[in-house]
DNA sequence: GGTATACTGGACCTTGATATCCGAAAGTTG
DNA sequence: CAACTTTCGGATATCAAGGTCCAGTATACC
């Protein structure tokens, strides 16, 4: 459904948005959500050229998600590290033939936007620990025992 | 959003329908879907293999969808090559800490199963080149040019 | 039966995603 | 300024998907 990146990515930015506005470390969110630090280093850089989240340097450094956890959707983390592909015409190539797509890519396109849109309209504040934001009685997808948000 | 592998099938399988139920072999449905021979090969004969296409050799022989285009669904061909994984549980493992899925699993499965019921609900007979059928006035994804079904 | 046709199965190559390593750069603290 | 912390960026390794090749086997037709 999603790359591997994008479900570490998603772990992340969940793990970031719980310790908003205070940085956290790769480190941290590394033993936070079970991404090996050096690939996770990788995927929260990407998020941060991204301007999804923004980085700082030295001591009390860390990530820290650019805006708060309820203006930041699903979609935004995706699309930053693996962008969900809509189909923009039929593959083949021949645009003279296909000027609109053709019914199967039509319907491939919908699933595709149909999943889209549910990203987008999910913020990360829907997906953290208190029961009564996330619409059901689950805990959020972490290691949960460590403490995130330090000092 | 689905593996090239499947895009191939699903282009295969439109041919296939529309051919049905005489046999088409690979060489043709090569040239009608713009897939190299030898993978469209492995691809079919995956197909073969999870029964939702039948495989006659020698001359007269090919390819043939198992059951009708209307009784044949995209999710069928999908499933066959490359299936939609349903997220079972939280990635962390930890079953007693996560019994059921935390809020983002959730949402992931949730959009996963919208997918596969959009691919559940579309058979085969509605991506053919009829403008009724399709709902649309697109013609299928095929080089056209070249006759499917010979003799 | 012989021959041409067409799928079958396995070995192999290529490419891109995933993951690792390490030195360099930047920022904080005292 | 000096020491320490933490991100940054490039080079490299690993693995599965995508793609190729070819000898083998089954089938139809003459």
């Amino acid at each position: 459904m999603i790359s591997q990146t994008a479900e570490y990515a998603l772990r992340a930015a969940v793990t970031l948005a719980t310790a908003y506005p205070a940085p956290t470390t790769v480190q941290i969110v590394s033993e936070s959500v079970g991404v090996p630090v050096p690939y996770l280093a990788k995927v929260l850089s990407t998020l941060a050229r991204a301007g999804v989240v923004t980085s700082q340097r030295g001591k009390r450094g860390g990530f820290t998600l650019m805006r708060p956890p309820d203006q930041t959707s699903v979609l935004d983390i995706v699309q930053a590290v693996d962008p969900i592909e809509r189909v923009q015409g039929c593959p083949l190539g021949r645009p003279e033939h296909h000027p609109e797509l053709c019914p199967l890519h039509r319907r491939l396109d919908e699933a595709a936007a149909r999943t889209e849109q549910a990203f987008r309209s999910t913020p990360l504040s829907e997906l953290l620990t208190g029961t009564a934001a996330g619409g059901g009685s689950a805990t959020p997808c972490t290691f949960g025992a460590r403490e995130v948000a330090t000092t």
